[in-house]
RNA sequence: GUCCCCAUCGUCUAGAGGUCCAGGACACCACUCUUUCAAGGUGGAGACACGGGUUCGAUUCCCGUUGGGGACGCCA
């Protein structure tokens, strides 16, 4: 297939939620996979409702994500001059027609005709009312002639055939009575300049399809082909939204995910493909497909997200992983690690990052290596150092400094000797040394901790456990 | 209320009539490794919502029930 076009279309009424997300990584996915485009379009026709802040948080989620977009980003808001004139057509074209119904009129019909279970809400009553009926003091909305009878089929790319019975569509709005252009008009006249053939989004907008392509026709253009995702659900089974559980994007990456974790985590999410569960982007772009996206909504699952995150965390260059630690410590302790710093976090990773489920807990669980001495220590740790602790680093203290070559093979094969010498097993020593050397009673393997710190920084936290007795 | 969609382990899912006493992953439980905690390895428990059909044979096809979800705006 080629000449392929998908869009993502967010209104800025809020943060990108982790729905949001996936219909954008699907987009993206849809388009790189067939070599085609990926567009960003701002549904701003809300005006009121639209805000500066949350096309920023939009455009920010999808930059960490690093879903690119070709071309500018369009925003729908410029663009009411030619949604206009679409309107005007399908006037002029006896497609559409003035409507003079008041806010009232229209509540009334709606409550009425809810009541008596009928299907449209709008009774169509200036669909065939002249004009010159119109109250003066009324100023008409543009309404589209939807069909009356038949029945429409939409063939979706993921919902398989669906069919609707013509007399549940409304003669929907076009043109609000202030002459601004609504949503459903505004989504046709845009899909069709900017050239989409793929529609992709959630399956909210299933029956709005239908309505769309009554007026991609009544324009005379193509209909563009549809796959409506279904919904994340939240880990309740009740659907996700900003009062109920959705974050925004944003609150991931500040909670220590990898947006590559992210990506992962969301794709399989509805898709799958065999038994792959870790599946690089790269695979994603090679294997994704609409066919084999669900129908049923899926629950958002935190310790998947977790698992996922930890896997990549442990494939993520020590250098990257470093730097975010870095990052994350300084904006903690208010101020800026050094190079030094920087270079044992990088060197301390690989024993790091292969217990973090977060960059986040990662960043804990570093922290012992660019704390400043005397260390604090956690109440357990401190219990280790009770005891026969203390003394026996203290006797321990005067032989670190004549190991010949500090390295985690020469540590090792020092501190056996040593507890042998002692005529105790390695963890009686390894335990209190490793309370001295990172104030807890857990951390990586203590002669690579050993050896990280290096031999001056480690014979002074020995010294300050051990004086401490 | 009306219309539409959906239904496999707790969760995400594989499964496109016999290959399924249903496979994988996460979570969970053991065991193992071990200087701690993890990671890793091994093993375990755990599901085809229910009822009718169709068929020699249904997780797979059809219908219904139940249960979820979605849509019914001068919002998007």
């Amino acid at each position: 297939m080629t000449g392929v076009v998908t869009r993502f279309a967010p209104s800025p009424t809020g943060f990108l939620h982790i729905g949001g997300a996936r219909t954008a990584l699907f987009n993206w996915l849809y388009a790189r996979r067939h070599g085609g485009r990926f567009l960003l379009r701002i549904e701003d026709t809300d005006r009121a409702r639209s805000t500066e802040a949350a096309i920023g948080a939009i455009l920010d989620g999808l930059r960490w994500l690093e879903l690119d977009h070709d071309g500018e980003v369009v925003y729908q808001s410029t663009r009411a001059a030619g949604h206009v004139e679409a309107a005007e057509r399908l006037l002029a074209a006896g497609k559409a027609y003035r409507a003079y119904d008041t806010r009232e009129d229209l509540e009334e019909m709606r409550k009425r005709r809810m009541a008596e279970g009928l299907k449209t809400r709008y009774d169509r009553g200036w669909r065939g009312r002249d004009p010159s009926e119109a109250p003066p003091d009324v100023r008409p909305v543009i309404r589209f002639k939807a069909p009356l009878e038949g029945e429409s089929i939409i063939n979706d790319l993921v919902q398989g055939e669906v069919r609707f019975d013509n007399d549940q569509f409304d003669d929907i709005v076009l043109l609000r009575s202030d002459g601004t252009p609504t949503y459903t008009l505004a989504v046709v006249v845009d899909d069709h300049d900017m050239g989409v053939t793929h529609v992709i989004r959630g399956v909210d907008h299933l029956t709005n399809a239908f309505q769309h392509s009554f007026i991609f026709g009544a324009l005379g253009w193509d209909v563009p082909a549809f796959a409506h995702v279904p919904l994340i659900h939240g880990p309740d089974g009740a659907r996700l939204s900003k009062r109920h559980g959705a974050l925004s994007i944003a609150a991931y990456r500040d909670m220590g995910y990898l947006p590559e974790a992210v990506r992962n985590y969301l794709l399989r999410l509805g898709w799958a493909h065999g038994d792959d569960e870790i599946i690089s982007t790269g695979q994603a772009i090679e294997w994704f497909g609409l066919d084999a996206v669900g129908r049923a909504p899926a629950r958002f699952d935190v310790d998947r997200l977790d698992s996922l995150n930890a896997h990549y965390l442990k494939d993520a260059p020590d250098d990257r992983l470093a730097r975010m630690v870095a990052e994350r410590f300084a904006a903690a302790s208010g101020g800026q690690p050094g190079g030094d710093a920087l270079a044992r976090l990088e060197r301390g990773m690989p024993g790091l990052k292969i217990r973090a489920k977060t960059i986040v807990e990662l960043t804990e669980k570093a922290s012992f290596y660019l704390a400043s001495r005397p260390l604090d220590l956690t109440p357990k740790a401190a219990k280790l150092l009770a005891g026969d602790g203390a003394p026996r680093l203290a006797r321990l203290a005067p032989e670190l400094g004549a190991i010949e070559s500090w390295d985690a093979g020469a540590l090792e094969a020092a501190l056996r000797g040593f507890a042998e010498r002692e005529g105790v097993t390695l963890g009686a020593v390894a335990q209190p040394l490793r309370a001295a050397l990172t104030g807890s009673h857990e951390s990586p393997g203590i002669f690579e901790v050993m050896a990280v710190l290096g031999r001056d920084e480690t014979i002074a936290r020995v010294g300050d456990a051990a004086g401490g007795s």
